[in-house]
Parts: structure tokens; sequence; C-alpha cells
DNA sequence: GCCAACGTTGGC
DNA sequence: GCCAACGTTGGC
């Protein structure tokens, strides 16, 4: 089993968003970066990712979902309508993947971009790093298990 | 709103 | 294949 962290702007779609989805699960689309789709492509179904908040007032980690559907052709690809749309990939030929997630539990405590950062075990992960912009990116167990006890 | 860091595009 | 210009991300 793999771990991940998943970034995602409240404004546009938040944890509590997907708690309310059917299922309380949703396609993870739009993904446009080779290194986050590919990242996607290694997901496998029941690894866990950290639910992160970017963008915001108050930046961090507030939950945990479930991969349950792996990589596929993301749709809004083909969609002319879309904002994601790229004329440059076709059915046969798709170029951007997406996940389905699930949302598997909610922190009891919020944790803050800042309390990472003041945390040394975990100073090699992505999201701490200055001008890190990878939407999705691995996180190694132990650091998953870290960001959890804070969140308890 | 600012701006640093990064990824992508496109001319050459 | 290089690299300048541009667009985007995302913390502050």
């Amino acid at each position: 089993m793999n771990y991940w962290l998943i970034k995602s702007e409240p404004d546009t779609f938040s944890f509590n968003d997907l708690k309310k989805r059917p299922k309380k699960t949703e396609g993870w689309d739009g993904v446009r970066n080779y290194q986050a789709r590919n990242n996607m492509r290694l997901m496998k179904k029941g690894d866990i990712a950290l639910f992160y908040h970017s963008s915001c007032k108050e930046p961090g980690v507030v939950g945990l979902v479930k991969i349950t559907k792996e990589a596929y052709p993301d749709p809004t690809q083909f969609d002319k309508q879309s904002d994601y749309y790229d004329p440059k990939a076709t059915e046969d030929n798709p170029r951007w993947s997406q996940v389905d997630i699930t949302f598997l539990k909610e922190l009891k405590h919020f944790v803050s971009l800042k309390d990472l950062k003041a945390t040394p075990s975990l100073n090699a992960m992505k999201v701490v790093q200055k001008g890190q912009r990878l939407s999705v990116q691995p996180v190694t167990k132990g650091e998953f298990e870290q960001v959890c006890a804070m969140g308890e």
C-alpha cells in the first residue's frame, strides 16, 4: 500500500464537498501536470491519501481519502465545454488520467502547513518545500502516520 | 495583491 | 536542443 497527498483549493472543491457527494466519491479530474498525472497512474486501489487544502486562509491537511478506482482517462479532456479541454487529446490516445477518491476520515484536529513545517521528522515532505506546486505527491508511510498522529 | 518558483510553449 | 517569455501555483 502506498500513501499520497493530494491538494485541492477549498473554494473550488473542499473536503466537505467530497463528504457530501453521492457515495462520498469523486473523480479526481482536471489534473493537467505530467508529474501529478504520473503519480495518479501509480496509485493502487486501497491506497490512502492526505487531503490538503491549498490557496486558502489556512492551508493544511484536513482528512483522509481512499483511492477507490485506479487511473482511467479523464473525460474532461475531450469536452470542448470544459475548462480542462485539451485539443491534443483524443479518445484513441488520451493524454490525461484521473482516479476516483472516496471520503475515508476527517482528522479530529486540522494539521496546518505551519504544524507540518514545525515538525522536524516531516521536513522532507514535498508539501513543506518552498515553491513546491505538485498537486499529487507521494508521502512515506512514516510521514503519513506522523500526520495522522498529529491529527488525533 | 505580491511575488518566487516552477512548468510549458515556441522561436530560433 | 536551448532558452526567453509567459502562465500558473500557492504561501504570505
